[in-house]
DNA sequence: CATGAATGAGCCTTCATTCAT
DNA sequence: TATGAATGAAGGCTCATTCAT
């Protein structure tokens, strides 16, 4: 019984295994040469599977960009949970503030991986993938929004809007000017705007 | 002879507005449809010139994209140029801030030209168009740390960099979400930034 | 013991009626879609047979396609049988005539199933699968032969022949027409002529 | 003057020419192995064109489709313009059948091009061939019927149903039994036919 | 210089068939 | 026997680029 529980798991297993990887490879991929220069094959090779194999798993390319989508959202998910064991909320939108900085090499040399993956998107017409990017985007915005209203301040969504904005343009200057220190510096400011804050709360 | 020296006046004229026509379509419709997505027949079909006399002006695609930066660059000093009669460097920023919100329409369906260029290209390894992308941009960070040094304050460079990183913000996000009024919200945030700026100059 | 019985017996059980599964199916989404169209995959779904499996009973497609064939040649045989019960040859043709305007609908928009099949099969060079079909339209014109003769009738395969390319032309143009009007018509027509045929025996 | 006109009619013949090519390729090879079997690498080899050339001409494979349907309405048409030259509406229908019977090979080996493309594609939902191919049919019926009613005959569209539908049987039938002398035969029987019709006109 | 046509490499996708368990 | 997964060979189609005139 438990050896044919145990086949089974093992095979779902296996097959769940490679789906991840696929979606990883997925998400690393088309993060590092954008979705037009992105093939199958580079996925399928960076993922270890035959070609022919990924079709299993994705039925078309564009189900593999939705799935490095999904994957961005998962990453940014596992981000925001963590920074919620953190007591304060201006404490937690600092080290929002500290892990894009603290990814400054990869946003210099790719972008940020929502952000350009929207911007790429959003040029097409069908498939509702722009759609899906500018969801994922909002999930950002809606928790730091609801970090600035737990702060009390007036305009939180408004707040939440300037944050992130502030990100992406800081991670497509860095990229296009390839430096880093453009996320440092920007970074360092955005901090000192959070502390700059007050705390109606007080 | 005149006749000769017109045709070919005639034609000299012709094949730079040719050139030009070229030029400006491949602005146009890469910023609409991204670079990778765009054809080049989608480019001389935009511009009504033959597919195959394409060559004759452009030896490449890359050229073609070249040129689509190049007239982004153009279109930026156009713009700062006219900006430059302002008295007022505040004024100039201000005027370039509101620039940015009368376009935000375009920003809202395909973001900054130039920025979503450079958010492109820079995934590509080989031909230096990213280098150049990046270059355009410098144009818009070297005249705007051009006006807050005139303005007398201090780390003017930077400053441009917080501006123009705003920009790019607003416009990604603004086309990520399709909403305009992100351009004017940041957009009047930025004006209220600049004015509450000192003026070291007094 | 009995148990394993059972079970194997239940399991042959099931394979025999999992391989018929399989051979009404293929008869049933081949006439739909045609060989070329169909795909292994459609046949094990409208079998409720997983994909993999279907291998175990069929070895090829083509061997699945020969089973459709011998399939349609299994209804035709059940349909002969019924109709010599009739006391009167020409009772039986007219019969057969009468079954094949019952399936009116079925051949305006699919075709006579073996007569399609003959036709797509025919257009191949390897796997004798042609032969096959054509010997599935024999055994059809050897009863009508069969029924002729026993009316007495001169060139009884003859005017076998004529029927059954009535059948078929009738069934091809309702079909390429998508009006099953042209099987009533033509099935009247049929069946006039058949009263029409003297009785020798008389 | 002279010369341009030349070079462009050159160029326009060598296109046309080529275009032709590929028509008449489609049709025959298409004829042979079917719609589904013919690569449009096949077509290309058989009408000597490099296989990205022909969507130059044929945007898809389907406008190829259609383009051999087209061919074999140009056949059809073609054959009844030099019938009607004949003087009496029935020579002209003894005519068509002589000529049936005068493709009996090819007939034998692969079927009538019209009715088994009209059988293959009516297997189909999308696409609108089937429509068209169907169409075609209608040509012949049309111009049949259009000699029956000539002649003075009662019901002339019925009996041009009967005659095309024979035709398509007996088609079907040398092809599924690989005989061309089903041709023969039923040819003979529809001359008959045809003779034994009287002339109400008389 | 102009232009329709030609070329060929490459990409996405499908599918019959096989494999591992 | 059963079954999800794997594999690889095409096939349709696109497109940057080149050619011939």
């Amino acid at each position: 019984m438990s050896q044919v529980a145990d086949s089974k798991g093992s095979r779902a297993r296996t097959a769940t295994a490679k789906r991840q990887r696929l979606t990883a490879a997925a998400a690393r991929v088309v993060h590092q040469q954008g979705v037009e220069r992105t093939t199958i094959a580079d996925i399928a090779r960076a993922a270890d599977v035959p070609v022919g194999n990924v079709y299993y798993y994705f039925k078309t390319k564009d189900d593999l960009v939705a799935a490095a989508l999904s994957e961005h959202a998962h990453g940014l998910q596992t981000l925001t949970t963590r920074l919620d064991r953190l007591p304060d909320p201006r404490q937690r939108l600092k080290g929002l503030v500290a892990a894009w900085v603290g990814e400054r090499e990869l946003a210099a040399r790719y972008g940020c991986p929502t952000g350009t993956l929207a911007s790429e998107l959003g040029k097409r017409d069908e498939g509702g993938l722009a759609e899906e990017a500018g969801k994922v985007i909002r999930l950002l915005l809606d928790w730091a929004g609801h970090q600035f209203r737990q702060l009390g301040l007036p305009d939180p969504d408004g707040l939440a809007l300037t944050l992130v904005s502030a990100y992406q343009g800081m991670s497509l200057l860095a990229n296009a000017l390839r430096e880093p220190g453009v996320m440092t510096r920007e970074g360092r400011r955005l901090t000192d705007w959070l502390d700059s804050l007050p705390d109606p709360r007080d």
